[in-house]
DNA sequence: AGCGTATTTCGATAAACATCTACGTAGATA
DNA sequence: TATCTACGTAGATGTTTATCGAAATACGCT
């Protein structure tokens, strides 16, 4: 599998791209206001007509205007909702969130795993807060869903891998990973995790 | 007056520029998840540190991530405040207006009126849709706000600068720069064109 | 058919930029 | 004090890109 299929990712920065431009802001400026041709916004914008027109293809390309035949001329509109996207990207608290590549990710981890780790066992816990992350997670992974776990239990699971039980049991429920009830630990079930 | 002035509008475009690469969205998408420090983010997104460095004074310098010292590191975080004006241009109906540059637009205002006037007569109607309005805008300028007239005497003016009363008389209503009822004809007062 | 106008395409150029390696700097620790 | 580590800076390099003039294309009009 090649690394050039579009994905949606590159349609985000295809449009930011676009955008990140003030010749072409003024541009889609001048056509928010009214549809416009080629040689109307070369001299709104003071460029020669063919840098304008390479601008309406970039812009084109994102799906921000759109171009009607009118004779000879050609009227450009703008399209609002090629930028729909773009304000999701911006707004969600998980836009942002969508660019961290799951496959590098995945790779770090397994790294992280590879360093901190000796067989089945924590030699070793990170400084960093998303490197101890991993560690937490992964011993999260030796807990099943849904189940009831006595903190004796819980302890004695966690001390096959690390000596301090504690430190892992209080990480787990702080991050969620873990609740606790009445004694009872219990691991929830993962909300959406694997694609 | 000289243009090297930190205008809003190279504010934005500095936001869109920042965001508009593909290895500082992932850094931003990581640092939104939680702050990290240049070598973790280097490991995240498969870069060398100097390069993270950089793209990390890119986004500092839109006001996007802030360093926080921790001994001999550095913790990014991210500023979600600093996507707010980017937002604003993306989502406000008025937004994108912002980057036409009325000075700009005067200037090829007077061009076009200087090509089709001779003097105070329109000599040609433009086929453009702007410049026609261009023209339009001229012609209404002749009347006083909020004086009414018959339409004989809207005639009468226009045919002062041109022969077909009629055609600029309908664009002038169809438009809005003039209303007419019960046969009178009145300019309304100006909502707020001149700044 | 032939001409004029609007647009795109082509080729060139100069600037901006992302990325790297090599080096410099500043805290922390022994 | 010496050393180690994390970070930034400087310089170099290859790529992208914004812009232009010149030429090609498409369309309408006479």
């Amino acid at each position: 599998m090649t690394d050039d299929a579009p994905t949606p990712t590159d349609a985000i920065v295809t449009i930011f791209k676009a955008i990140a431009d003030e010749s072409r802001l003024k541009i889609l400026a001048h056509l928010s206001a009214e549809p416009a041709s080629v040689t109307d916004l070369a001299e709104l914008t003071d460029l020669r007509p063919p840098t304008v027109s390479h601008h309406l293809s970039v812009l084109g390309g994102a799906g921000l205007v759109t171009a009607e035949r009118r004779g000879t001329t050609r009227i450009y509109s703008f399209l609002p909702s090629g930028l729909d996207e773009a304000r999701r990207s911006l707004s969600e608290e998980r836009g942002l969130s969508a660019f961290s590549d799951d496959e590098t990710l995945e790779a770090w981890e397994q790294k992280v795993l590879s360093v901190f780790l000796d067989g089945e066992t924590v030699v070793q816990i990170p400084a960093g807060e998303k490197k101890r992350m991993v560690l937490v997670r992964w011993i999260a992974a030796k807990f099943e869903e849904g189940r009831d776990y006595p903190e004796r239990e819980v302890n004695e699971i966690i001390k096959q891998h690390h000596i301090d039980s504690a430190y892992f049991r209080r990480m787990m429920v702080e991050t969620g990973l873990m609740t606790r009830a009445n004694g009872v630990y219990r691991k929830p079930a993962t909300p959406g995790r694997s694609a």
